[in-house]
DNA sequence: AACGTTATCGGGAACGTTTGCGTAAAAATA
DNA sequence: TATTTTTACGCAAACGTTCCCGATAACGTT
């Protein structure tokens, strides 16, 4: 099937015009008559002309598209900062091209040079749970495509970075924890080299140390696909458990990785939080339905993904090369429901 | 900033050769001599040539892109078959554009009309809730823009198109509700002059009717905006309540409209599925870990969007007009968990 | 009357690629 | 050796648009 647009030099015949007035014309140019500009416009708006942006792409060198990639868009984080993303690009003019990387590197690699290829005008990018190599990323940056990482992001490439504070909600919910009375606390997490593991891992240490709890890493769990794979954290919880000091809490980062925490932990028929008191790093708008009520430490996913784009269009929209870079950080918010306070804060 | 990537022209430059013979080596033409081939090919390996699908959209008219329009990411039932459209349109050389309408009319059209003019190839689409003039996708479509309809179709538009059998997991679900004891049933639906609500009106009315029970369109409420106003629903509940037969059954359509009904039973303090048994048309994968696990319909959403997108670019790609059109129903599963089964059948 | 202004428009190149056509040299044929 | 065929490549147009550079006419200025 074809689909054939209406062209300006359609236009041009129509009226007996050359192309190159005609598209003065609707750009409103002064070098045009009143009368010229008014029957181009009107027979433009009778016949529904659209310029074609694959032309004006050609010759500009710019789509006006920015180009995102995420692990997966059925992840409450990821999906409210898309929402935030678009909110941004499209009252700026941009489009928004989605791409997921489903936690794999090779598949993130040839997303990426397809991306690139197409000639998005900019990168939107949280790095999978399996990269440990940035070359792919170095490459096009430094061929002058603007990159702005957000989440997981790569410290070793000079660029914006927009991330929560990771390290403040692991304290602060760890910290929870201990002040519900639990000793042992568990903490499972994603592949250990993603920046979002490091900087909770950080915050879960410090909050142990500053309230006199020894740091076993025993009880550190790296899920390496980012809870994709459920075995892994049903395995990890097994291990766990079968320390001689059993945990009476944890810490689950991120969302999926918190699913199947609580799927795992139902199915060892453990009682949250009786038996174990949890809580997740995790978006998930529907924490107060689950068994029991969930606690959560919440991203501003949605003001992450604005702050990223605007500093992405800023750095495409720059006449001259950037070199001062910014590295946000955005507060998390603690949410306390029932999973993570015990009952029976003596019983221990 | 500018991305400067390399084009044919400079390839040919470099080697002293025009740039109609550096294409023709590129894409292996037979009058090219084979050491002339070798050298074009290795030079453009080595500083990493990429043609510009830019400039081969503009020439071929095509885009190799399809658009894709749904009310919202963040739903399980979409980004699955978000997933399933990506998996055959990534196999077929299609890149992917992805939309979300927000339940909104105006936005749909906004973002119609904008996928439309940057060209995309087709159009795989989920009607927004709101929507009940088709006059916009009409236009196009009759321009000659290929359209494939998925889950909410719309039927005055013949093209082809792929929905699950909601009529009977409409069926199912009520009669299971019946069998488990349930006199009085609740509808909650999405709104009513969707295509999926009118089709899982007609299998619960069926259900019904089949088992003796009175249909009673007080306990039918709809949901204008698919459950993303919490309050809708909460309303609907409430009202629900307030007749002189009080429902101990509910049927959640949709996945959004499910989580708002448990969050609202939560509420109003009801108990499930003693107070009231619950079975949702969701797409979650997260059931079980509700309290308590919830029963549901589940639709094959994968297979939806990837036999939607097979249609669309087989439209595409159709040398003459296509003017048979196929409608494709694929079957629901019936996942019984406790939320549905009462304690005490002989109870009441 | 000869020139400079101004207003209004068209010609054509350019963006990167493909492709029909033309053509020189090399090879094959007569 | 003269002719034809083949091989291997270049030229230029085309896709839709913008924009620099001219061109033309109608004025106004000396």
């Amino acid at each position: 099937m074809k689909f054939e647009p209406v062209t300006i030099k359609d236009i041009g015949k129509a009226l007996g015009l050359s192309t190159s007035t005609v598209s003065r014309a609707l750009r409103g140019s002064y070098e045009i008559s009143a009368e010229t500009k008014k029957l181009v416009l009107e027979y433009a708006e009778k016949i529904n002309y659209r310029p074609n942006p694959i032309a004006l792409s050609l010759k500009e060198r710019r789509n006006h598209s920015l180009g995102i990639i995420v692990c997966e868009i059925a992840n409450n984080f990821f999906s409210q900062a898309i929402n935030g993303i678009e909110s941004i690009a499209y009252n700026r003019g941009y489009h928004v091209i989605i791409s997921q990387s489903h936690e794999s590197y090779e598949r993130e690699s040839v997303i990426l040079d397809h991306l690139a290829s197409r000639s998005v005008d900019g990168l939107l990018i949280s790095v999978s749970s399996e990269t440990k190599d940035y070359e792919h990323f170095r490459q096009l940056y430094e061929k002058g495509l603007p990159i702005v990482f957000f989440d997981r992001i790569v410290n070793e490439i000079n660029t914006h970075k927009v991330i929560a504070d990771n390290f403040k909600g692991a304290f602060d919910a760890t910290e929870h924890l201990i002040k519900n009375g639990c000793k042992k606390i568990a903490h499972i997490t994603s592949a250990p080299y993603l920046s979002i593991s490091v900087e909770r891992l950080e915050g879960y240490k410090e909050a142990l140390r500053k309230n006199g709890l020894e740091y076993d890493e025993k009880m550190v769990h790296y899920s390496y696909h980012g809870g994709m794979i459920y075995d892994e954290v049903e395995e990890a919880l097994r291990k766990a458990f079968k320390q001689k000091q059993k945990p009476d809490g944890l810490f689950a980062a991120g969302d999926r990785i918190t699913t199947a925490c609580l799927q795992a932990l139902k199915k060892l028929d453990k009682k949250i939080p009786d038996d174990i008191a949890v809580i997740g790093f995790t978006n998930t708008n529907m924490g107060e339905v689950f068994n029991p009520p969930l606690s959560v430490v919440r991203q501003p996913a949605f003001e992450i993904g604005q702050v990223a784009t605007e500093l992405l269009i800023s750095m495409i929209e720059s006449k001259r090369p950037v070199t001062e870079f910014e590295s946000k950080t955005l507060q998390t918010e603690l949410i306390i429901r029932e999973s993570s306070v015990k009952v029976n804060n003596a019983k221990k």
